[in-house]
Parts: C-alpha cells; structure tokens; sequence
DNA sequence: CTACCGATCCCCT
DNA sequence: GGGGATCGGTAGA
C-alpha cells in the first residue's frame, strides 16, 4: 500500500512531524536535482503553541501557515537565514513542521556550491570574512552541508519566494517525496526544540523536535 | 569543552 | 523601535 504523504501531513502536526522524518527534499531545477533525506524537524502548532509563529494569530509573515498543509512555509530570520517549514494539520490550524537537518543523497555539488554562492554573499560577523566562510565550506563533510535549518535554506536555496510553494506537487521545483521504505526504519528520538527560550518552559520543555538517531547530519551533535 | 558575541533586516508591536 | 524557530568565530576554563 503506497504511503499518502499528503495524507500524513493533514493530520495533527506531532505525528506529521515525525512521518516527515526520513521523507525526501528534493530541489529540482530541470536538470538536475539536489535530494536529501529529512533527519531532524520540529513541530510548531497553532496560535495556543507560543513558541510558533502563529503565536499573535495571523500577519502577513504568517499567512500560509492558515494555509493547506503541504505548503512551504519560508522564513528569514538574524537578517541572513531563511527556514523551511511543512504547513501541516487542517486549513486553518496554522500548524507547520520546521526542517532543521537533511542529510545529503544526490546533488551534493550542487548544495555545496549554493552554501559557498551563500556565504559569499553574507557577512556573519566582523571577523569571518565571506572568502574565509566559502572555504570553509569548501572542505565541509557532506553530511554537514544541510545541518541546521538556515543550512538546510542554504543548501537547497530556498528563497522567500518559496513560501507558499505546493511541496506535493510531483512536478515542482521544491517538493517532498516519500522516502525509500526498504529495510527496517531506523530509530527517532525526541527532545526540546532549539532557540524557543522566548515561550517559556511550559513550551520549551515540550519535547516536539524529532531525529533520526545516529545521523550524521543532525544539528546537535550527539553527547558523549 | 562551554560561553559569549556579532552580522543584518524584515516583521511585528 | 526591538527582536528573532541561526551560525560560526573567539576567548577562556
């Protein structure tokens, strides 16, 4: 029985969020595609989660997060990163999945060339300099290349003009497929979101980020 | 290792 | 006018 991904994502954003795990991204721009496999994401619910944007109802930022689930939800944010989140739940909700790591299949060229063409064009502080930063990223593991949500906007170029975008749709340039199902699924893990001290500890506790254990592509690296 | 800090800009209050 | 669902460099323990 073949998964219906639009399905899974309809449905409360918990459980979409940790369906979307081992999901595919892929960026295809016709000719070629960057593919990565989802390993860590985050759920944000509606105006009662405080720690989403949906937290002061609906503003323009916002506004497809009221939208249908499997839409792009595109952020930016400290004025350089842009986010990728999966609008998830029924229209309305204004519930999303933000895509925090991926770990990278196919294409890894070409993320790497978005992350230098990224970096050359910012400035992340006084001290790295935009030639430093590319070539830094230049000698980067591959599995690092879309580790973290601001990577994970620059590996796959995801620009503002994405937001909005329909990830279903089997034929866009920015889109969502359902990972390859053969073998045993590997095991997630669940934990506090990142960056949210803002909400308060009822919310910051809650345990809504999800990885696939043991990835090497996970933003926080594992302890030890 | 942890802790702190700056870059930078759009959006919200 | 203020701050952020980040990132990476530096300082210090």
């Amino acid at each position: 029985m073949p998964v219906d991904l639009g399905r899974l994502l309809a449905g409360p954003v918990v459980g979409a969020a940790r369906e979307l795990l081992g999901a595919l991204l892929i960026r295809d721009d016709g000719r070629s595609a960057r593919i990565g496999r989802i390993v860590e994401v985050e759920a944000y619910g509606g105006p009662e989660d405080l720690a989403s944007h949906a937290r002061s109802g609906r503003t323009r930022r916002n506004t497809t997060m009221f939208a249908r689930s499997g839409l792009a939800y595109v952020y930016g944010v400290y004025g350089m990163h842009t986010c990728l989140n999966v609008v998830c739940g029924p229209e309305g909700r204004a519930s999303a999945v933000l895509v925090r790591a991926v770990e990278p299949l196919a294409g890894v060229a070409a993320m790497r060339e978005a992350r230098i063409a990224r970096a050359l064009e910012t400035r992340r502080s006084d001290r790295a300099t935009p030639a430093r930063a590319a070539d830094r990223v230049s000698n980067l593991p591959v599995a690092r290349l879309a580790s973290g949500p601001g990577n994970v906007g620059a590996a796959f170029s995801i620009e503002r003009e994405d937001d909005g975008r329909d990830l279903l749709d089997p034929a866009g340039p920015l889109r969502l497929e359902v990972g390859p199902s053969a073998g045993p699924r590997s095991a997630t893990a669940s934990g506090p979101r990142i960056g949210i001290g803002f909400a308060g500890p009822a919310w910051a506790s809650r345990p809504w980020r999800f990885w696939i254990a043991g990835s090497p592509a996970l933003s926080v690296r594992p302890a030890r």
